[in-house]
DNA sequence: ATAGTATAATTGTCCGACAAATGGACAGGT
DNA sequence: ACCTGTCCATTTGTCGGACAATTATACTAT
């Protein structure tokens, strides 16, 4: 005989909150609108202020809402990659992933972005690219800007493909490159200059439209931070430092 | 001269929640612990229960803890892969990332996790990606069985890699592949039939820890897709439809 | 020990209340 | 016209207390 499913309790405030949240995703509530006051939302659920404020909580942690910088209503928002991608490191170094299988995705995705940026980077994307590396060659000093600088490149190379998944999936990854190699960077003292290098010939390579020189260089890049790790004595099967938090 | 920052008013819960959100992510809270119950936790906060109750709905959206199935008790746990990669899809679907996008960056790094788990999968591994395959090949009439078999094999796939950050890493593109493909595959007729054999194909180069042969099939696989999409005349610059809920 | 029962603890929800901040209207000064 | 200051209605953030329903726990009888 089939067992019984067990039966789920759904509170109201998560009732609530999933009825808001499917009036977003189907883009009943757009961006921008704002949502009621509460005391009209809780008029209109028939449940209490509190129990609105209970939902809207969860609709905020999700970034379907935002409270706007000292504003006072709520305003129906998509989430940006940046604000979820924390969430996936969070996982991600909770999972007590290591150094070692980040780089080593890195090895994996970073190259084929590079190649399918060379393929379809416009002019204002090779502009961008180009800031982002006379901005490290310029600020390198403290190990964030270093490190900033270099998860921007990255950012760069991977806007220029012009696939608006590619950033998004591979941010969780740099936030964790970022915090493994804030602790690393000051331990190998040639990486700073070698990441210039690299950030420039792939930058040429993505100039010249070379999808196979970009490939290479930036395969050559990530597999300096291999190195700089191996160097620096760090164990790479520890796992990564959790990403700041907001 | 430089001006000022705005001066942010952090409300009460959400201090509260980021100051238990600290505790779990430098492991002064566990998996597994509960938390105190929210009377005492109000105490110690020095707030009102229902600040309390609004920082703990914003943990729980954000699966940093749970209360399990029928228990009072909230429970500290470690977001897992699937309930992030939930928020990740819908923010992509939000944005109106389109079909191309997905298959496009499927197309970048499936193959490379292919061969990476050519490399390393063990027997294990092996083992769950052929029962992969069979299920799919076993199951495979209604749509959704067809669509959720796909989504299984590429989780197989990455999981034989041994490298814990990629499943996730692609965990969000399944899933909209998965939304897309429900569209697609009942119109694609040879469709099915075209899955099962690469499916094949790569399993065979993995038991081999043949990489090359496992990338090249990995990418006639994916490859297959973005022909279903044409032939189904779906627009591949149409966006892709939002995960189903949860 | 097991099953059954009484008791305490805890959550989900409600009500009512109030200070502080915001948004907007309106008036006054330049 | 533009900037400033003032007043007022809204709305949020937070508090206190309350209660039914459910779960955990101690206790009892078999």
């Amino acid at each position: 005989m089939t067992a019984f499913e067990p039966i789920r309790f759904e509170p109201g405030y998560r009732r609530v909150a999933t009825a808001i949240a499917a009036r977003i995703l189907d883009r009943t509530l757009r961006e921008g609108d704002s949502l009621p006051p509460e005391t009209e939302l809780a008029e209109q659920f028939a449940v209490n202020r509190s129990t609105i404020r209970e939902a809207l909580r969860e609709l905020e942690s999700a970034d379907l809402v935002t409270r706007r910088r000292g504003t006072k209503r709520m305003v129906v928002t998509r989430p940006a990659a940046d604000q979820i991608a924390g969430r996936v490191g969070q996982s991600l170094a909770l999972h007590d992933v290591t150094v070692r299988e980040v780089w080593q995705t890195l090895e994996l995705i970073e190259p084929p972005i590079a190649a399918e940026a060379a393929l379809h980077a416009d002019a204002a994307a090779i502009e961008q690219l180009r800031a982002a590396v006379s901005r490290y060659a310029a600020d390198h000093e403290t190990a964030q800007q270093a490190v900033a600088g270099v998860a921007d490149f990255f950012r760069a190379v991977a806007a220029a493909s012009g696939n608006r998944v590619l950033p998004m999936t591979q941010e969780p990854l740099l936030l964790l490159l970022v915090a493994a190699l804030e602790v690393m960077i000051d331990r190998a003292p040639p990486a700073r200059g070698r990441i210039a290098v690299a950030q420039q010939h792939v930058l040429a390579a993505i100039e010249a439209h070379d999808a196979v020189a970009a490939r290479d260089w930036m395969g050559k890049h990530v597999r300096d931070f291999r190195r700089g790790f191996e160097i620096s004595g760090i164990d790479v099967d520890s796992p990564v430092p959790a990403p700041r938090r907001d």
